[in-house]
DNA sequence: TTTATTATTGTATCATTGTATCATTGAATG
DNA sequence: CATTCAATGATACAATGATACAATAATAAA
């Protein structure tokens, strides 16, 4: 659980929970927080902080909508997987592999073919002609990150 | 003790326990477990989801007031008798259909389109042609389950 | 076989973490 | 002034984790 050195300023207008949400921002984006680490606890951060943890927890869940970082509940939050550029073509295509077996096997081992597990997929995907710009859908899955606490 | 074949999103919103008593009703209702069959231990099955076994033990417990499992201390967890017997064509039906589009959710999280995730699917059943028939599958069922003491 | 010991299983209790809801503050605005 | 509203604080809560425990099984000892 890495120490953020977060520099608040009280005087400033901005808001708090705008400056925790920026400067952890910076911090992903300076390489100074990886995916899988974990962030101080609300409560351990606003102590630091000298703020209120509803404060921290508020930018966490900005941070947690834009999809920077996993909060969860009971758990921790966790930085998040970068959304893809990071990983390589190659290891992109074996993990879609992985999923076409998992879903092969659990076809399988619920008493259908192959075929069947084939048509199913076939039958999803024309029913959803929408199929969302993977360059505008804000990354919804991937979740590689956060179960580990690395 | 059969492996559940569970897949946790930490993301969302619904507990873990949740989705641990919503896959194993899922599987109990499509006939990937029989009566008498006895599931992973609830440190097992942790483990595996890596997540605290007490989770684990909260969702068995829920599954065990709704008399769909029995949970002994000391011996294990076993299925109980489903409580719709004909496990039905439709729910094996709804089952896979939801497989399908884990599947295609989990393609288009890391970035892939629909239609890369069709042909990965199809290559991977090219190549493994030896498909076994679903009547050979022999009903592993509850011939001689672990006796219930319930 | 009988008894004692050890291991394994689920259970109970509490701590920790993030969430939800409302109260308070304080500055902007009329 | 009074009003309004965003920011922050206080409190209660839900989900998960850590630890010790009790019940059953498995094994060893007598």
């Amino acid at each position: 659980m890495p120490d953020l050195h977060i520099q608040l300023d009280f005087g400033s207008d901005v808001p708090i929970y705008n400056q925790i949400v920026a400067q952890v921002q910076e911090l992903v984006l300076m390489g100074a927080l990886h995916p899988g680490d974990q962030l101080p606890t609300v409560r351990q951060l606003a102590a630091e902080l000298r703020v209120n943890f509803n404060t921290v927890a508020r930018a966490y869940r900005i941070l947690d909508e834009s999809r920077l970082i996993s909060t969860q509940q009971g758990r921790g939050t966790y930085i998040l997987g970068t959304p893809d550029p990071h990983k390589s073509e190659a290891a992109r295509r074996r993990t879609l592999e992985e999923l076409a077996r998992r879903y092969r096997d659990s076809a399988l081992g619920l008493g259908f073919s192959t075929s069947e597990a084939l048509a199913a997929l076939q039958a999803l995907l024309s029913t959803a002609a929408e199929e969302p710009s993977p360059a505008e859908r804000p990354n919804t899955a991937a979740e590689n990150g956060p179960q580990e606490k690395v």
